[in-house]
DNA sequence: TTTTATACTTACCTAAAAGAGAGCGCTATG
DNA sequence: CATAGCGCTCTCTTTTAGGTAAGTATAAAA
């Protein structure tokens, strides 16, 4: 699959800069239930399947079932129906199925899918950008708890 | 626990910008194994316990392990020494034992897992901003499929 | 003397997630 | 007539996640 990084756009970090200032005025009222929430999506939405396909998607929309499922390689059939599902109830994607023979479906992002995929484009840089540096802290941590 | 948003610095948006002009320019030479590895490394790192202790240390270094685990609240002791060994393996944080009794150990986060936090930090905003969208998304689906 | 505190480690168990593989419906193609 | 193609679904098995509970060391407090 080809990983493509993207930068962060001025409106991304205006509005992440605005939601840091509002959330430092009222640090005491965050409610309790909405960080649960946060939390909860966060385990849902920042698994590994659900960013390589938005990754993809954000690259090329829309993608057909099978063209997803050879650009990551190593996904089951069933993994990949079952995290595309689920990304559709979230609202990432949409779904567009052809009434023809054989069957095709088209896999569109969405807005909302989106704005994720450019939140999470940091972390994909980070990775790459880090990958020596925990290769090397691993290796170091390896030998020293060794012996 | 508490949850604080910090938006990226001027440097880090530099920077992946660098990398994505990097990246454009030779899109062809991306060399698979890295791509592997990058992937490897953000299934391991993009998961929930490890992005809620970064947040906890990001925001305040260092923590010892009971207040770490009473901040979450909701991980056992074996999750949480678990996930703590891992980061600290990858180089996420470092791990100091004081030689008293009782035990003491303190958990002080590195530049390395600064760095990934300030990554994570837009998801958690992504996530803070879109919890109605996706509620919303969730219910619409729901009700469509189900009839 | 018993309890408490700390930061684990180990063993055991269950439930959930993931993977492998077969089947399916229908049509066009050889 | 056999086969291939698409986008699944279903079943079966393996792997992993994660919880519970017990044990450990030692000194100080009750």
């Amino acid at each position: 699959m080809a990983v493509r990084f993207k930068p962060p756009t001025q409106e991304q970090i205006v509005k992440s800069k605005a939601i840091y200032d509002r959330q430092q005025r009222s640090d005491e009222v965050v409610d309790e239930r909405v960080e649960k929430l946060v939390e909860e999506l966060i385990g849902r939405v920042a698994d590994k399947w659900t960013m390589i396909i938005l990754e993809l998607l954000s690259d090329k929309t829309p993608l057909r079932f099978t063209q997803i499922s050879k650009a990551i390689g190593t996904i089951s059939q069933k993994m990949l129906t079952q995290t595309l599902r689920q990304m559709e109830r979230d609202g990432l994607l949409t779904r567009k199925v052809y009434p023809v023979v054989p069957p095709k479906v088209e896999y569109r992002i969405t807005d909302l899918g989106l704005t994720l995929s450019a939140a999470f484009c940091s972390v994909w840089v980070w990775a790459a950008d880090n990958l020596k540096e925990v290769e090397s802290a691993r290796l170091k941590f390896d030998q020293t708890t060794e012996g």
